[in-house]
RNA sequence: UCCCCGGUAGCUCAAUUGGUAGAGCGUACGGCUGUUAACCGUUAGGUUGCAGGUUCAAGUCCUGCCCGGGGAGCCA
């Protein structure tokens, strides 16, 4: 009796004896009252140890016990206003696994530097747990959109053998006698799994060895790429629009606690529902140049221009129609004015950038071919690529969403490398 | 690759025109029966990132290097 009991579900024991597992997140003492905050993975709870109700070798015990000392605590389960939660342990045992010493991490201010070297353990405060838990309710609202749409996870490799792009840098890693490179994309295969699927995802980590250095960027990032045959550049942004909107409200209702220790503004997550914004890549130029920005038809965005973007509106904003000099070689042109393309991107609210990038593809294979030809990659690599638009070739679009910038926004977190795990940043490969 | 900023106690930071390196937190010990980053008292803790230079004297000024932070470029 009593063994299993998270935190999370503790308002079903009042007034019961329960088991609690964890470790100890803070200790505060008034002499003969202890008051020890226990973290157990779902919650934290506030256990009191009362000298003159306890065995003085239970009362020695919890003087002794360190912050992050593992241990399990027993007791009887009471309402009580007083206690972050609500609800209090009152101790009548205590078993200490380990007592800890010199933890680095106090409850005071920490820097980033130190932090981030000590990522491991950071990994345990309050803040870093609740943004986790929304990345994992993030990804996991992702699939079930998707799933629940008819569509079929179909995971693209991660080792690929050649540079399909141009001008990013890859990863480059030895396999066996030739190399091979850490995929950026798991897009192109995904046009080859339409064909047998008709609507399908990839869910993996990719890899880009570009040195950028700014809150936006990781070396190592998640994303989630839909992929869906006889859809068309409009029916792709719909879906782009139900998509978004399911994950944001999925979030705010499943993880209020989580938004609350970060202090985030609901309203305005309750306010992303369709329809989106959608704007063409020449009103975007006429909205920049409003504000002031000194920019030419043909450059492509960088972060100021989709800050200036997204604060001008309260939902994410669809930017269609970028020249087809910003986009990749595979993106179709719009049949009525080629110089731009059927492509679209998704800028998030709040001076968050880009979330979405996605388009309708070439499905044309002269004009495919030529595009190769015109972007300098090798045509050798792209055979298996232009078969597909050699057997039963359909107009088909897809997008592709980064995991971290969702939950950057959704968390609004100054910097992204809060968001995943381990992050792997420029000059940053430890923990 | 470029621009800007930083490196002083375990952590966060201070140190006047170049003139005896200091505080808070944390640790250790003690006190307190309702604390909320608790509080109060006492204690210990330093080759000021590294190397060289200027000076009677360098944490402070100069040069080079190393490490890190923010940004640009770059980024389907």
């Amino acid at each position: 009796m009593g063994k299993n009991v998270y935190i999370e579900n503790i308002s079903k024991y009042i007034g019961k004896e329960v088991e609690i597992r964890g470790w100890l997140y803070n200790r505060r003492s008034s002499g003969s009252i202890i008051f020890l905050l226990i973290r157990d993975g779902t919650g934290i709870i506030q256990c009191i140890v009362s000298k003159n109700d306890v065995k003085p070798e239970i009362f020695k015990s919890a003087q002794n016990v360190t912050q992050e000392s593992s241990l399990i605590i027993k007791g009887k389960i009471r309402k009580e206003e007083r206690a972050i939660g609500g609800y209090e342990l009152f101790t009548n045992n205590i078993k200490i696994l380990q007592i800890v010493s010199d933890y680095p991490i106090t409850p005071k201010s920490h820097g980033v530097g130190f932090l981030m070297k000590n990522r491991h353990l950071w990994l345990r405060s309050k803040r870093q747990h609740a943004i986790l838990r929304i990345r994992a309710e993030v990804i996991k609202a992702s699939r079930d959109y998707l799933d629940n749409n008819g569509f079929i996870n179909i995971d693209a490799p991660i080792l690929t053998p050649a540079a399909c792009e141009s001008t990013s840098t890859l990863f480059e890693t030895k396999y066996f006698d030739q190399m091979a490179y850490l995929s950026q994309s798991g897009q192109l295969y995904n046009e080859a799994t339409i064909m047998s699927f008709g609507k399908v995802y990839c869910y993996g980590p990719t890899f880009r060895a570009e040195k950028s250095k700014t809150r936006r960027h990781l070396m190592e990032f998640w994303m989630i790429e839909p992929e869906m045959a006889y859809f068309d550049w409009e029916d792709n942004m719909k879906l782009q629009e139900d998509y978004v909107t399911y994950i944001v409200q999925t979030v705010l209702n499943k993880r209020k606690s989580e938004l609350h220790v970060l202090n985030r503004d609901l309203s305005k997550l309750e306010n992303i529902k369709p329809p989106f914004p959608k704007i063409s890549y020449d009103k975007a130029i006429d909205l920049l140049r409003k504000k002031g920005k000194d920019i030419g038809w043909g450059e492509d965005f960088g972060g100021d221009e989709e800050t200036i973007i997204s604060e001008s509106f309260d939902k994410p904003v669809f930017i269609h129609h970028y020249p087809m000099q910003c986009k990749a070689f595979y993106m179709k042109p719009d049949p009525e004015r080629p110089e731009v393309s059927l492509s679209n991107d998704l800028i998030a609210p709040e001076g968050y950038g880009e979330i979405i990038g996605g388009g309708q593809r070439v499905d044309d294979i002269k004009l495919l071919k030529k595009k190769i030809k015109e972007h300098n990659l090798p045509m050798d690599a792209f055979k298996w690529y232009l078969d597909l638009r050699k057997y039963g070739t359909v107009p088909h679009s897809g997008f592709g969403l980064g995991i971290e910038r969702i939950v950057a926004w959704m968390c609004k977190l100054k910097h992204i490398r809060e968001t995943i795990p381990f992050p792997r940043l420029l000059y940053r490969i430890y923990p």
